[in-house]
DNA sequence: CGGACAAGCTGA
DNA sequence: CAGCTTGTCCGG
């Protein structure tokens, strides 16, 4: 008998529990009772959200702990192997199977975002006193009020509004634990710096998981935090609640700003965002809370718009405009210029017999790649600059790219740095615009790519990347120019009269006709066997055609082709849509789901 | 998922 | 019929 023997709280030596276990093995999304010997236990009895060891048929995997069933589903158990560490808390579990209905997605893929980095045994034992709630003080920046007042709120606010203030202020109102979501790893370890300036203890994810479960007062991080351990979550904030990259791109395609408010939901806590332009889907969710016309016509820069319909066609890209502004930047006044094509020639056609220049592999558009050859990006084909079609040597750039721009603007007589964030002109891709250049004017060189895009989301996003534009060269003091043959398309206009309701309400009546979101919920079902799969959905999958379900227990959901092996699940709630796509059987491997689909 | 095992195919 | 591939089922 060793000292471990004897009684620990909760369990008498001897006794052992049933813990009902996920495997974070493979794709098996099934669970399994197992014992848990009391030796194994850190001291205290397991708690749902532990991470432990199990044998597993033949295996040893890791698993969860996912509940403390009073009696197992079967007699004969096996006992778990040992116990690996905290893991999510009993609420974050079950915020997982949530999510895995909402998302389509296994629940191991999310329990795995609420685990720690690396094992971590017990809660580091920094527990501060918990704040308790307090009145908003009267120096909270504009729109707070309201937001607190409302318990889950959109600020919207101008471009490049600090957040500080905003922050400070909840975290003198809040109870509990805050969590603070920033885009980008930068903004995120920026933003925990500047806290701890204001000597708040905060805890920055992933590193910080341990130092957030023993009750950080501010929690801070990207998307993954979403799930940070927070067992008195007071308040969560989601700054720019309206950025693409709060949205997972692999699947399952699970975003920060539903997730977080059905989180605030369950624990009672507080939900603000804050963003320039509150995507419609977002505000069809929370309310929306506007701040002063006079600080938001400051935050948006002045916007100009060249119209590429009365250029001389031959200058192409570098408007006249364009070339005037290139010549006038200095190192005092850097100029950026965002064209979000790589490469030097992106389109190349014959000159003399005008077929496309293609790869014969794929089919796929070959691109200039400097010298004297053309490549494929899509399947690595390189060959010689020769037409396809007729033999002909001579093949014009129907659509340049970057590198191509920059050559055009050096060719000025000016100094240009292609993605970097140093010469008094710089050149880039969207990216440049993500890397918080300063500039005091930006150039948006073929801005219609951005509004022409045939997602639906398209307008949206390219609102906010002039907001990220405005944001970049200080609002009123900088200046943003836009080159388009669209110069009276809404976003222009929101941007321009610093109003993003503008193109709320030209968006809306579209979305509502096309039944997209936020009048619809959909899912994009895509693979070899997916018809197959959505079949108890529907019969007649191409036309459009809607199959309520056999038992109607879920409402009329429409499935209709899109392309090749790709289909759109449209229901008229999210509610009815997972409730279908959960009432299927198991998906076989290669189907792929993506619900709330960006591009459709 | 990954292993176990059964059923089906091949070649001598 | 051994040896191999392919498919289906199971794991507590």
């Amino acid at each position: 008998m060793s000292a471990k023997d004897t009684a620990i709280a909760g369990i008498s030596a001897g006794e052992t529990e049933v813990v009902r276990v996920l495997p974070a093995a493979g794709a098996l999304d099934r669970e399994f009772d197992y014992l848990m010997p009391y030796r194994l236990l850190p001291g205290r009895p397991a708690s749902v959200g532990d991470r432990v060891r199990i044998p597993l048929g033949p295996r040893r995997v890791g698993g969860w702990v996912i509940a403390k069933p009073a009696t197992p589903a079967t007699e004969d158990l096996k006992e778990v192997l040992g116990w690996r560490g905290l893991g999510p808390s009993a609420d974050l579990v079950e915020l997982s199977a949530w999510a895995s209905w909402r998302w389509a997605g296994p629940r191991r893929l999310f329990l795995q975002a609420a685990s720690p980095p690396r094992i971590v045994s017990a809660a580091e034992s920094a527990r501060e006193g918990l704040a308790e709630e307090a009145p908003l003080p009267s120096w909270a920046p504009e729109g707070l009020a309201e937001a607190w007042e409302a318990r889950f709120g959109i600020i919207r606010v101008a471009p490049g509004t600090g957040r500080l203030p905003y922050l400070k202020a909840v975290l003198a109102a809040s109870a509990g634990q805050i969590l603070v979501l920033v885009p980008t790893e930068a903004g995120a370890s920026a933003l925990a710096a500047g806290l701890r300036g204001e000597g708040v203890s905060v805890a920055l994810l992933p590193d910080g998981w341990a130092m957030a479960r023993a009750g950080a007062r501010v929690i801070v991080g990207t998307r993954s935090a979403a799930w940070a351990p927070a067992g008195q979550l007071g308040t969560v904030v989601v700054l720019d609640c309206h950025d693409r990259s709060w949205k997972e791109t692999r699947s399952p395609t699970w975003e920060v700003p539903a997730l977080t408010l059905e989180r605030c939901r369950r624990a009672g806590a507080r939900w603000i965002g804050l963003s320039c332009c509150p995507t419609l889907a977002l505000s069809s969710l929370v309310g929306v809370f506007t701040t002063s016309r006079g600080s938001e016509r400051r935050g948006w820069a002045p916007l100009e718009v060249v119209d590429m319909t009365e250029e001389d066609p031959r200058n192409g890209i570098v408007s006249t405009r364009l070339a005037a502004i290139a010549r006038q930047a200095s190192a005092a006044s850097p100029l950026a210029v965002v064209y979000n094509l790589k490469g030097r020639a992106r389109l190349l056609g014959c000159s003399k017999c005008k077929a496309l220049a293609r790869c014969e592999a794929c089919g796929a558009a070959l691109v200039g790649s400097g010298g004297d050859s053309l490549s494929c990006l899509r399947c690595g084909l390189v060959r010689p600059v020769v037409c396809g079609s007729c033999g002909s040597t001579k093949l014009a750039t129907l659509r340049s790219g970057v590198t191509r721009l920059a050559e055009q603007l050096a060719l000025l007589g000016v100094e240009v740095s292609e993605g970097e964030t140093a010469a008094p002109v710089m050149v880039g891709t969207e990216a440049l615009l993500h890397r918080r250049v300063r500039a005091s004017v930006v150039v948006m060189a073929d801005f219609d790519q951005e509004l022409l895009r045939a997602h639906f989301g398209a307008a949206e996003s390219a609102l906010a990347l002039l907001g990220r534009a405005s944001r970049a060269v200080g609002g009123r003091a900088g200046r943003v120019v836009v080159q388009t043959r669209l110069a009276s398309h809404p976003v222009l206009q929101a941007a321009m009269k610093a109003d993003p309701e503008i193109l709320a309400r030209s968006e809306e009546p579209l979305r509502r006709q096309l039944a997209l979101p936020p009048f619809a919920a959909l899912a994009m079902v895509s693979g070899e066997h997916a018809e197959e799969w959505l079949s108890p959905l529907g019969e007649d999958v191409g036309g459009g055609r809607s199959g309520p379900g056999r038992d109607g227990s879920h409402g009329a959901v429409e499935l209709s082709q899109i392309g090749e092996g790709r289909l759109v699940l449209r229901a008229g709630d999210t509610q009815v849509l997972c409730d279908a796509l959960a009432s299927l059987g198991r998906r076989p491997s290669g189907v792929r789901v993506e619900v709330d689909p960006q591009a459709v």
